[in-house]
DNA sequence: ATAGCTGCAAATCGTTTGCGCCATG
DNA sequence: CATGGCGCAAACGATTTGCAGCTAT
């Protein structure tokens, strides 16, 4: 029930070790699938690479562990906007306040902002729309709730 | 099958003609509904409250109505990142780049921004944990696609 | 030993689609 | 009166859950 080194194995039971998480066979090849795949893969393309090394594994088991590995700290979300569809009408230019726990948007004015962030270099031919900053945090609420 | 003004008719059926639109009952309650609803509600949530001055109303009615919005500028989605989970590695401070067209997301180093933002007045009681920046525009990719 | 993990299948959630009828321009 | 919009129900894709057996500590 082990083989295919490619990753330190000796690393990243230290790295469960430190996260509370149990070291399985499972766990170390989809850190070491999501580790060498380039881009932001869907958990879908995660897996369809991942059954290639463990022919036998679940989707579940995927989800289950990205989730695991987010809670625990061992990743984070590439964005806190990935439940519903959201729209919005306030014309003017803003961004948002999002709180990581109860995922609730405000809108910031951009006048809020003391600064712009100003782009230096950018990967050829990428062009420029606009900017769209989420400062992310806890918001009131749920400090509150939080030292109940 | 009309009534209840309570937005003013005249403008609504302006805005709907500016578009291209029919100037629809559903249309202006659901447009007025997402008025005055405070934060940015998820449509279930524009649903529920909508169905209270249009009993008959269906969901697909307004998932139909809100892309139509947004695909004609009248409405814009909150986040580019609406589709599946995706998670990251990359451990040391980046943000990214969106493609609006292909959703495409490829990081950008923080050190790659001449000027970072500052928040000078936040609402009160929200814990700032980090900031994350989201520059949107069209890949070099499918600018290539379109000149085609 | 035992708490935690896994795979499976079924369930659920958010969203989309096909279609016959109806309202708007 | 022709198009486009509506409501309904079924279809869908992504994600979650319950459970019985297996595994890491």
């Amino acid at each position: 029930m082990h083989d295919i080194p490619s990753l330190d194995a000796r690393s990243f039971r230290e790295l469960c070790a430190d996260h509370g998480l149990a070291a399985t066979h499972q766990r170390q090849m989809l850190y070491d699938v999501m580790r060498t795949m380039p881009g932001h893969p869907s958990p879908e393309e995660i897996y369809a690479r991942l059954k290639r090394r463990i022919p036998a594994i679940s989707l579940a088991t995927v989800y289950k562990n990205i989730h695991l590995f987010v809670e625990r700290g061992v990743l984070k979300e590439v964005s806190m906007h990935h439940g519903s569809l959201r729209v919005e009408m306030n014309g003017h230019p803003h961004h948002h306040l999002v709180c990581s726990q109860c995922k609730a948007i405000t809108d910031i004015e951009e006048e809020d902002f003391g600064m712009l962030p100003t782009l230096q270099r950018l990967p050829g031919g990428f062009e420029v729309d606009r900017y769209a900053i989420d400062v992310i945090g806890i918001c009131a609420a749920c400090q509150k709730a939080k030292s109940s």
